[in-house]
DNA sequence: AGAAAGTTTTAGATCGGTCTAAAAAATTCG
DNA sequence: CGAATTTTTTAGACCGATCTAAAACTTTCT
């Protein structure tokens, strides 16, 4: 296809056409549709319609055409075709924070589906920088995206959205809201998913909760706290402390609970931001004294690997980052085609994951770590699954 | 040229300029250098100056025209610039497995580099097919990109690599060698981190040591094993058992281990293919009653977050992904720069981290899971630290 | 055979920039 | 002041595809 050396014999008729070394038949640069029309003498349009399969070419041409372009090594240019044409096959992921391993799931999501669609993504990443952003997103729009996927950085203003709004391309925003920009917008649902586990925390008989992991700025704190709260007044329960976490890690997570654990009358059950915090917090449990799962609930968010696998096994909620991903592609996917449409949210149900982190049997005081062990599979055992209702 | 509706008051001595609500100066479609070149009485040749910063236009004349492009919201399209300069300002990264959390940071540090070089990147992901891979190397260059960042899928030949660097784009393997292609590579001194840490675990007096995780044909498990076998020759140990690990993971290394300990007869120090793995071996050896770091020494690789909060803490060594990101992504720029300069392979040498998880003082048999604890900070304590030779 | 209808191919404008070479304007100088 | 020089601006080709409208070629039918 590419280097083929002493073709001569070939075509005859072209006696000398090609005795010049290896790329003798391509030319000089990169091979274009003209090359290829002249050594399948046809016109450049009907190569252009061959690109495309059109219905309209003769199947003889066709096979001329096509015989041609893999013997120039063409390679379509879509930057040109993209000009004439308008659509670019391309859309732009901004993510405020690229490291997330959550947001790994989640890109993956959306390349599954846009790869087959024939998209291919930019991706980039604010670092939670409203400036890196607003220049990430002009960038996207230089380059001629046919749509962005947004995942804002925190203190995103609204009017900064809608700058790329207002220029005109489709944009959805995902996993976290922008607050009073009524765009479309794809995530999981939080809210639900902190009350279905407050509730079971509720129901295995604790009465003070403390909530560790508030004080950013960012809807999916605001929703779990929502949902937390929601349960609480449900049964007329109080809530308990509610314990800032700014970096919401595993080190944030043993700092506060060191502190909410220092003295002796503390909550019975914690309810973590995210699953990382509640390790870092069943490590502080562990250094004072009290068995995580037996002496005191813990409960996080997110069910990532090492949920199912640590001691005790944690206690969980939720939403495949990836299904995120896919609705949220789909969803541009729709926009883009139909630009005029009413906004759209959509909003992806939890699911429960019930392990020993709060309570294998709820009274029985064994030691979490020698609790029995459901063998570890691929996809971790979950003993109960719950569904929310749809928002 | 567009159509520009009701314009009229406008200029009327700039009387009511911007009583029109928002996008009202901008012309139907988007934006072109021919709607400023009009509204600012130049020719298109003199915006595409003053775009382009360039010292022959006049002062006066830039701010003219800049004000006019600030006027009517113009939005360069770098599509129809790239179409004729040639350059795109874009790179494609084509990674293996998108959700593996070092290729996030691996990311990450390429993301850092480019973006304050202008560039934007396309990802994508192979999810280790071939026939992706190669689909995907296609359609970057039909992008136009200005090179590529590839993290080879298994068993990716040399062949498939020849097309992406036969069709002239710059091209830096990353992570993962490709045998037998010499092209530019970027990736960590997994053999080097290998001898470091098997040297400890000999210094420690272990004389039967087993390696967990070979048997997937990726060049950073030939070179643990390379690294690995090297040391134990030093000493002229015989490696104790390779044991498989087709996935990985955590629950691959539980089973590995569980198989591997389940006689009598065991080795006295497991090196696991990387820390996750470890993490799963771990839990296999505290179920078979012995704990790791007294009992079994582990080792890993990659020092990931969850490493130095585990308990036992895990000794590992690793390599920035962040750095080796970065040095891929200079390597790539310079290749831009200087297509024909030869080919460069970059190795970042690894850092050796020693933790409680092979034996925090040798001999001692305190329970592990209650060894004291250094306070977890923002960046994990580390007790030691080794610089491998630069190769 | 010639008109009508259908099928295939093509010339040439076009997308929105860059780039070259030359024109126009401003400045300097003998 | 006019020529020489320097500074600034511009017309128009060009990148490599798409797209429209019309031309060229077939086939069908009277």
């Amino acid at each position: 296809m590419k280097t083929r050396k002493g073709r001569a014999p070939e075509t005859a008729a072209g006696a000398l056409a090609s005795d010049i070394p290896s790329a003798a038949h391509a030319p000089a640069g990169r091979v274009t549709l003209n090359d290829i029309a002249a050594h399948a003498n046809v016109s450049r349009a009907t190569v252009s319609l061959v690109l495309r399969k059109s219905p309209l070419v003769a199947d003889a041409t066709r096979t001329k055409v096509d015989a041609a372009m893999a013997e120039l090594g063409y390679v379509y240019n879509r930057r040109a075709a993209n000009l004439r044409s308008g659509a670019s096959r391309t859309i732009g992921l901004v993510l405020c924070e690229i490291t997330t391993p959550n947001y790994a799931q989640f890109t993956s999501g959306i390349d599954d589906v846009l790869a087959a669609e024939g998209y291919v993504a930019f991706i980039t990443n604010t670092d939670e920088d409203p400036v890196r952003q607003r220049n990430l997103l002009v960038r996207m729009q230089e380059h001629g995206v046919d749509g962005i996927v947004l995942v804002p950085a925190e203190d995103t203003r609204p009017d900064a959205m809608a700058d790329a709004h207002c220029a005109g391309v489709p944009c959805v925003v995902a996993q976290r809201r922008v607050a009073d920009f009524p765009a479309d917008y794809v995530g999981p649902d939080y809210a639900a998913g902190m009350e279905l586990v407050t509730e079971h925390l509720i129901s295995l008989g604790h009465r003070n909760i403390a909530f560790i992991g508030g004080v950013r700025r960012i809807s999916p704190l605001s929703e779990r706290l929502a949902g937390f709260r929601k349960a609480l007044r449900r049964h007329r329960l109080k809530s308990g402390p509610v314990v800032p976490c700014p970096v919401l890690d595993r080190a944030d997570g043993y700092a506060a609970a060191r502190g909410l654990f220092a003295g002796e009358d503390h909550p019975s059950a914690v309810v973590c931001y995210n699953d990382v915090v509640a390790f870092g917090v069943m490590l502080a449990l562990t250094e004072r004294g009290l068995v995580p799962g037996a002496d005191v609930a813990v409960v996080g968010c997110d069910d990532v690997a090492e949920a199912g696998l640590h001691r005790p096994a944690l206690t969980t909620f939720t939403t495949d980052p990836r299904v995120v991903g896919r609705e949220a592609a789909r969803l541009l996917l729709r926009r883009i085609e139909t630009p005029e449409r009413p906004p759209e949210q959509i909003v992806v149900p939890p699911r429960l994951i019930i392990r020993q982190s709060c309570g294998a049997a709820p009274g029985q005081r064994s030691r979490a770590a020698h609790a029995p062990l459901h063998p570890p599979s691929r996809t971790p055992g979950r003993r109960t699954t719950a569904r929310a209702a749809h928002t």
